[in-house]
DNA sequence: GATATTATATACCAGGTGGTACTTATTTAA
DNA sequence: TTAAATAAGTACCACCTGGTATATAATATC
């Protein structure tokens, strides 16, 4: 936060601006891959000496911690924003779906930066970002389960299966689209697929929500 | 095939082993990923020098191609031990998948070489590489339809969902079962999703089979 | 044995990687 | 004005990558 607020009282006064260069290396981390991005050309596209860098930061390491953390306090942001709380199952899941497909600008690459990490193997990742990495899964595996047990108690969701199990097969299925995405599947199809394999989780009750609500999320398959 | 067979009339005899180099890269992309596996590393394992290689294989991008093809041939050769021919939508595919799952001794990677390879971006797949890896998914998906379409005649598979979108949706449940894999997830959490993910597609018809023989496949979720 | 033919081995290329001494520039305090 | 402090810039390190020119070793035919 303070980085480049803390007063230096004298000395050459500093050029790189900390949170510029987390930002840029988290768009190049999640528009190509972690693998495909070297510290040069973040140095680079942040210009800046690569010196100057490790001034700054104390590793690539590091900067990928702050890279993943930057894109979780974004992501959890947008969540917020869809005020998620007190709808249906069916509605949280499908707009949690449109939002991770849909609402996106031409500025946002496509999938998920954490998604695509998950499938990074080799020893591309430092310990401080895989540390990271797994918080931010932690974090994101409670907000899942919050939404069951919302969805048990209010009745909209099966109980067939146990919690850990749903959230597990949710996170896994959310994962997958954006894999999906990432490999640049049309969304429609996305869609389609989350509607199928979504379909075991809900259940069907005469709830009085209007049928359009769902935007694009009604259960019954189509056969087009 | 006949790559060692081409009769040399004269000269010095040469020392590497086609198929052997294609077998040692074929193992080392399955296991490592082909991102982290380089053209050194691989004359390392196979003991030639690289200028060998060079005389054996045009290219890395063939050795890549070929390494794909052989690890195709060997998985329909496994296929084709299964036996699928004449069974139940629920068997082919619970079969299926203990297969991808358990039958693997120690010398197998996790995973599948192919679904990995999807996830490459970059450069690093040259164009013979690719042009290989999209004709194996395209039989792979051919090899889906075959088993859908009997299924429907068979009445125990949905017509609620279109043709190309149940195989499609099939081959991506079985690809994430094989990234999950790779992950590292133990196999009866990963068994425990595809029988939700697949519940939506079949029938539950009274046929004449006998329960046990799903081998682990009853549809029913279990709330342990 | 001489020669043509084939395969291997050595050494190298330019370009990339993460990381670092060392010099230079710019500021404030004495 | 000088000295101390801080940052930036240059040039380098060892190591890796895919790919190659060239010398050398091993064979068959003449």
């Amino acid at each position: 936060m303070n980085h480049n607020l803390s007063i230096p009282l004298r000395g050459r006064p500093k050029k790189v601006d900390h949170q510029n260069v987390v930002e840029i290396a988290m768009y190049l981390y999640w528009a190509k891959g972690i693998q495909n991005v070297s510290l040069n050309e973040i140095c680079r596209k942040a210009n800046i000496a690569k010196t100057s860098f490790y001034r700054e930061f104390d590793s690539e390491d590091k900067l990928m911690e702050l890279a993943i953390k930057m894109y979780f306090d974004w992501f959890n942001c947008l969540l917020a924003e869809l005020n998620l709380e007190g709808r249906s199952s069916v509605e949280v899941f499908g707009m949690l779906m449109d939002m991770i497909l849909d609402d996106r600008n031409e500025d946002i690459p496509p999938g998920c930066m954490l998604v695509k990490m998950r499938d990074v193997r080799g020893d591309k990742l430092g310990p401080k970002a895989l540390a990271q990495l797994h918080l931010c899964q932690q974090q994101q595996m409670k907000m899942i389960e919050h939404f069951v047990i919302c969805g048990q108690q209010r009745g909209d969701f099966t109980k067939e299966i146990s919690i850990p199990t749903a959230v597990a097969y949710i996170d896994n299925q959310l994962s997958n689209a954006l894999a999906l995405m990432a490999q640049g599947a049309p969304s429609d199809r996305i869609k389609e697929f989350s509607k199928i394999a979504f379909s075991p989780l809900f259940l069907k009750k005469e709830t009085g929500l209007a049928r359009g609500s769902l935007r694009s999320y009604n259960l019954e398959a189509s056969n087009e």
